[in-house]
DNA sequence: CATAGTTATTCGGATAATCGGATAACTAGG
DNA sequence: CCTAGTTATCCGATTATCCGAATAACTATG
């Protein structure tokens, strides 16, 4: 199998989006931003986090192309730039509910 | 909102999912064992990786259950759980893939 | 232009992830 | 049982990531 092209997609693929879906917060703050546009202050509020940390994950999200980031007056208003993301995440978070319904299967007959 | 169970649950993602896809070489593997199941040595050969670093990422991915991992023989065969996992990384693919076509059009456009 | 509000960046330290060689554990075959 | 082949784990070292306080940069308003 050719694994040199997929080898250079895949890395392509971990460095411009997988590395930013591998950290809890940046998760949570695609969700967030993804039921409706918010600027850096509500998010702060949103996720309890200081603000520099806040920052830096949407810093990082905006490289990666993953939102989009706008000003108004003083503040700025972050979006997502692609809702494929979430549905990506969706299909991970389905697994997920699989996994566990699994496990709690098990238990269930174990017992 | 209800950021609280909306974080317990990424959170949960991250560390049973989304965190397995936090590495190339990891991504490599699930997209090599959806062509087909192989073992170990197979694996190596395909991502030309020290045997421990295979396997150690191998391991990973069977803790996440992502991948599973059957003995016959000598030889232990890995295959692809959950066809999601890459249902999922594919669309990942797909928004990479426009990404990329912007930007070369944006470049073609300024030339 | 001084100030207050908002956001971005810098910084050092702490934690976690990854690497590959070495070794151990396991399996089949002679 | 001894050996060869395969896979898993251990280990130290390197590298990468994350954190939050401090600070800088930017923007509107008076």
């Amino acid at each position: 199998m050719d694994t040199k092209g997929l080898e250079n997609e895949t890395t392509l693929l971990h460095e411009r989006i997988c590395s930013a879906l591998g950290d809890p917060k940046r998760i949570l703050l695609l969700y967030v931003l993804n039921e409706k546009p918010r600027c850096v202050n509500d998010l702060v509020d949103c996720l309890k986090s200081p603000q520099s940390t806040i920052s830096r994950h949407l810093a990082i999200l905006r490289e990666k192309n993953l939102v989009n980031a706008e000003r108004q007056g003083m503040n700025v208003i972050y979006s997502i730039s692609d809702p494929r993301v979430i549905e990506s995440l969706d299909i991970l978070r389905a697994i997920l509910r699989d996994q566990l319904q699994e496990q709690t299967q098990i238990l269930n007959n174990t017992l």
